[in-house]
DNA sequence: ACTCGCAACTGACGCAGGTCAACGCGAGTA
DNA sequence: TACTCGCGTTGACCTGCGTCAGTTGCGAGT
């Protein structure tokens, strides 16, 4: 467990505010900024948490106020539909941004919320835009993540079986964990059956009846929701063209 | 057929190529800017066309040079798996910019071609960029353009059923074409049946069938690619989920 | 008028994955 | 220990849509 130590609540208070000594900074916002301009950035940003599993950062309909940056802990955000069913549509690591969508029309157009105990940095939006235009980094920075959003959703809109579709997901957590410093094979996941399945528009049976599979074929070991990576290469052709990142 | 006149070739240079007079600019990049600052984005615009039916503007792995904004005509974009399926993303109407999702990683993520003759402006993307951070409305219409997007795309993901799918897509070219003062009720398709399959995740004969379907139901007559919406009522209540905009 | 080619349509059939129901298991609670 | 509750798993069954194969109809070329 030691791998997932800054994870945890305790560790969360620990981490310095700035981003200058932050260990996300080069997944995160200030990715390839200048260490003066990354200074401004700094002065804008409020860190808060920790939030508890189940809490909500935004709700569909909130005014966009404020971006928020993964700190620590994972989230999903989702949105509910008309007829009330719940879509989740992604799942958010430290170092990622949150709020993206509400930049059209100024209002939040889904719901995030914690998966686990965890902490984000809040960027009130007006602010970072004005930093923006100062700072062609940070104007770059924001297209680049919104543009990398939409690759990916479009990525994912594809007609893939349900083994392409776990298969690439447990890739992108895989390899965005990789990014992070933690193992590439061990994963925990922190969200449930139902999340992974809604978020990959399958029934919660065929996720497990898939995990099963994947078990029984070697190409997995699940116990519960620590799952640990035994093949990749025949992982990767399944998953190859869902695995943005 | 006199609606679609100004869609048809001998048209085109009749069109002013500055966006203060274009019909289009209230719908457009410029939307909502000043004069003055309209006139200095004019002054990096440089039209092209008449594109025939079936010519790219781009291919996937182009290097990003410029943005198109669509003048005049229908275009496709679609992207190649790995497996050699095609996988159309959307199609694209006058007044709408193409090729957002190529800023990260600065190369095009998708190809981009005619369904019909058309003509485009072009965007230089660092010249808009570096404009934008002096224009403040500028940068902001391009992050709602894109979030926009991914608004549209995160709604197409969903799953839905085929009918409402093709109902959805109905609305949401009768919506854009009333906008740009057609009929919202008479369309006419500029792409092929296979097209619409594909970017909806069917199959073509589910396309047909469905098409049927409505046509036996009265919501919709359809004649080759002329189509009238008969019941929008009916149809608004099967795709409403799927009609952004 | 004829063929050729392609887009669109239709019917028969099969299957991946959804639905429904039963059950196991661990975590709380008392 | 027993009882509940939610999550995850498994089996039996069902169905919407894909696949395949065949037909129709329009436009272009000769």
């Amino acid at each position: 467990m030691s791998g997932t130590a800054t994870l945890s609540p305790l560790n969360l208070y620990q981490l310095r505010r700035t981003c200058g000594t932050c260990s996300l900074s080069e997944l995160c916002l200030p990715m390839g900024l200048l260490r003066s301009d990354m200074q401004r950035l700094e002065e804008l940003i409020t860190p808060r948490g920790p939030l508890n599993e189940g809490e909500h950062l935004f709700r569909i309909g909130d005014p966009l106020r404020v971006l928020y940056a993964v700190r620590g802990g994972f989230f999903k955000s989702y949105l509910v539909e008309p007829s009330g069913r719940e879509q989740v549509l992604g799942f958010h690591l430290p170092g990622e941004l949150i709020g993206l969508d509400a930049i059209w029309p100024e209002k939040h157009q889904c719901n995030a919320v914690a998966l686990n105990t965890a902490s984000v940095c809040e960027l009130p939006y007006a602010q970072i835009t004005d930093l923006s235009r100062q700072v062609p980094g940070l104007q770059h920075s924001m297209l680049r993540l919104l543009s990398k959003e939409l690759a990916l959703s479009h990525a994912l809109a594809g007609d893939f079986s349900a083994e392409e579709r776990i298969a690439g997901l447990l890739l992108s957590l895989s390899s965005r964990m990789k990014a992070r410093g933690y193992s590439e094979t061990q994963l925990t996941l922190s969200m449930s059956r139902r999340d992974i399945a809604n978020y990959l528009r399958l029934a919660t049976e065929t996720v497990s009846r898939v995990f099963a599979r994947f078990e029984q074929d070697g190409l997995v070991n699940v116990d519960r929701r620590e799952v640990t990576l035994r093949d990749m290469e025949k992982l990767g052709k399944l998953g190859r063209c869902l695995s943005i990142e």
